[in-house]
DNA sequence: GTCTATATGAAGATAGAC
DNA sequence: GTCTATCTTCATATAGAC
């Protein structure tokens, strides 16, 4: 073979300003949403140059698509690994739901979320890749254990992966909704851990196999 | 008094143009959100000019403003008079929560709240009035009905106010948030009333008084 | 009060040097 | 590959006539 096949090992060419640029938008945006979002204020923050940008991304839409796709990894790798589904189901729900909204309710993954529902209709296509790559994985996570309940006849539940949606709206919605209006609790801990606290109690009343109240 | 208090009656003056100005304005707004909103769409929709919505509105966030407002009172008017609280709880239940549907995840609404949640930062007066004109007044009609639900002695619930965000998040909260997105299932009349019935199921579960299974 | 016409400025995008 | 400098577009906002 001729001249084609040049393997080329141009990997650390680009990369690092490649990186910093996201790095710098990722801010910007999360910062000031789209449309208050600049090239510009990316440059100086970056400390590049605009035709870089536009080398890499090819615009402000690029550049948007990027940003979410690299950071809905980021944030779900957080939710770290399947721990082992041990039997105190009321423990573990509890245990599931703090590590959940540590995750959800992190200024990067609300301002994720904000920038989702605010330019979705322009994007519907980078929105249905956010869900399936972040809140279906989780949902998916817990429908899991709530599944391996089931057999162990721990739990009473018709459609484990709804009923896991279920669960993850009681603990997060109202606050999760809040927090990307820009209204919070003045202790965002305390207000965290009573909705933790309530939502388990009223969902383990709703699947618990016997009838007694707790 | 001489001549300070003329009593002026212009009232049909400019509230015609302002009327079409409102309405037209609400249109684009929500069709394009904030940042895609333009003052010339607006004027051409309205058949108005641009320095009359100047004059009315001083300007664009003026604009917005104003449909916020107007807008969560017409919204919220749908929902209708507080009903006889009457003795079937379950079945109460999954009426208010019929309704609720109806109105949150009108498109108007819809497109209101992800108008609150993009802007939330720039305008947080504006979000923090929004929640109080809208959502709190639905979870206090809701409260109030559990209140009197626990007096008889047909439920138990710790805290009502909090009983019933967690009922409206139970039944509305995915769905809401995919409808924000842009994302909805194809039959959506058949996944509300399914996310009806199994919030209904769920909570009733967890606040009954007696312990029997359904 | 309402319009037409215009000023002003900002932001996305590119041409060309190094 | 990366920068500086520039072009172009377009939306906000206003001045002035009717």
């Amino acid at each position: 073979m001729p001249a084609t096949a040049t393997v080329r090992r141009t990997r650390p060419r680009g990369e690092i300003r490649r990186s910093q640029i996201l790095d710098a938008a990722t801010e910007i945006f999360l910062e000031y949403g789209y449309g208050g979002a600049t090239i510009d204020l990316v440059v100086e923050r970056a400390g590049a140059s605009k035709a870089t940008v536009y080398s890499f991304f090819g615009g402000k839409d690029g550049l948007f698509a990027a940003i979410v796709e690299e950071r809905v990894e980021r944030i779900l790798s957080a939710f770290g690994d399947p721990e082992v589904v041990h039997s105190d189901v009321r423990h573990a729900l509890a245990h599931i739901a703090g590590r959940f909204m540590e995750v959800v309710m992190a200024p990067d993954a609300v301002g994720l979320y904000r920038l989702i529902i605010a330019e979705g209709i322009r994007f519907p296509e980078l929105a249905r890749t956010f869900y399936r790559l972040g809140p279906d994985r989780t949902y998916a996570h817990l429908a899991g254990m709530l599944s391996v309940w089931r057999e162990r006849g721990l739990i009473r539940v018709d459609d484990p992966q709804r009923a896991a949606v279920q669960f993850f709206d009681l603990v997060s919605a109202d606050l999760h909704r809040r927090a990307m209006a820009g209204i919070l609790p003045k202790n965002l801990r305390t207000a965290i851990q009573r909705s933790i606290d309530h939502a388990v109690q009223v969902f383990w009343n709703g699947i618990r196999v016997d009838g007694r109240p707790a």
